[in-house]
DNA sequence: TTTGGGACGTAACTCTGAGT
DNA sequence: ACTCAGAGTTACGTCCCAAA
């Protein structure tokens, strides 16, 4: 606790002593830069890490598939997991908001994610400045304005990132690859944080596969529709988020709210798909497959 | 053998919806 | 507001079969 109040008194705002741990241990961040006010930037930090327990529930029933190893749900691979030869790769529920939908010319405003296989820190959640205003189209959306993201103690991406690497570092499982998940993130998503990379001269690591639930979702649809006798049927996050019953009281779009819901419709879809984690990850690509960058 | 019609496959085009 | 993927529509070519 005292690590947190000292840190405060820096003008660093984290909510709890996890994250200093965290960037002690994983970011390289010594005691002594993160006391001293002259060895750092008087920055703000708003990079939250839940520390609580969560878990999900929702998953009820088991299937068995021929190969004996079919799950209702991304969580309950980790429930039956049983031995570290069996353990599946980490898998990430991410959204992000944006200052519009180019990733060439707008940026990150907000980043969140979630680990699937819950925990403490399963959460990580972080608003970006975007060193630009945010359009009064999107901050109607997001309820992310130019006063929110656009000061001196908001973090950039690039200051984001070293402690992004970090923590999903800490998160990843030995030898095993980091399966992102993210709502159309071939086109959206996936592309924005390609190019952030490029502007920190970082990139994405080899080991990190990206999983459109959009396009799990239309797979999904497809045969009801047909069977229903429909012309099509709606696939965003919110039509998900009705058809599984999912309740949400905040209607704003903002990254974590998303988060929370897309981590439980992809648990949904991949049962109601009957999707095992090595099917999970064959739907996967690379960064470098998603929607050309340039 | 020729012709016409139906079934089928493919390519090109149009429209819709997904993300902020 | 922008871009893309996917689904739907349309046009066209090919193949097969029956009838003249």
């Amino acid at each position: 606790m005292s690590l947190v109040l000292r840190f405060n008194l820096l003008g660093n705002n984290v909510w709890t002593s996890g994250p200093v741990r965290f960037l002690k241990q994983h970011a390289g961040f010594s005691s002594g830069k993160l006391l001293d006010p002259r060895s750092c930037e008087k920055r703000h930090f708003t990079t939250r890490v839940q520390t609580l327990e969560t878990k999900f529930t929702e998953t009820a029933s088991w299937h068995k598939t021929d190969s004996g190893s079919c799950i209702p749900g991304i969580q309950s691979l980790w429930l039956q997991k049983t031995s570290e030869h069996d353990q599946p790769g980490t898998v990430l529920v991410f959204d992000i908001e944006t200052t519009g939908f180019l990733h060439k010319d707008h940026r990150i405003i907000e980043f969140a994610l979630r680990d699937l296989s819950g925990g403490k820190n399963c959460t990580f959640e972080t608003l970006i400045n975007p060193e630009r205003n945010v359009p009064q189209v999107v901050a109607a959306v997001t309820s992310i304005g130019t006063d929110l993201v656009c000061r001196p103690d908001i973090p950039r991406f690039s200051d984001v990132l070293p402690t992004l690497l970090a923590y999903v570092r800490s998160r990843q499982a030995p030898g095993k690859p980091v399966l992102w998940v993210a709502h159309n993130a071939k086109n959206f998503d996936v592309p924005f944080l390609a190019q952030e990379f490029a502007r920190c001269s970082a990139e994405i690591p080899a080991d990190w596969f990206f999983v459109d639930s959009l396009s799990l979702a239309r797979k999904l649809v497809k045969s009801e529709v047909k069977l229903a006798g429909e012309k099509r049927r709606l696939v965003n996050l919110e039509a998900l988020r009705e058809r599984y019953g999912i309740c949400s009281e905040d209607t704003a779009h903002r990254a974590m709210r998303d988060v929370t819901i897309l981590s439980q419709v992809i648990q949904k879809i991949t049962f109601d798909l009957k999707l095992t984690y090595e099917g999970l990850k064959n739907e996967s690509v690379r960064a470098s497959d998603c929607r050309k960058l340039s």
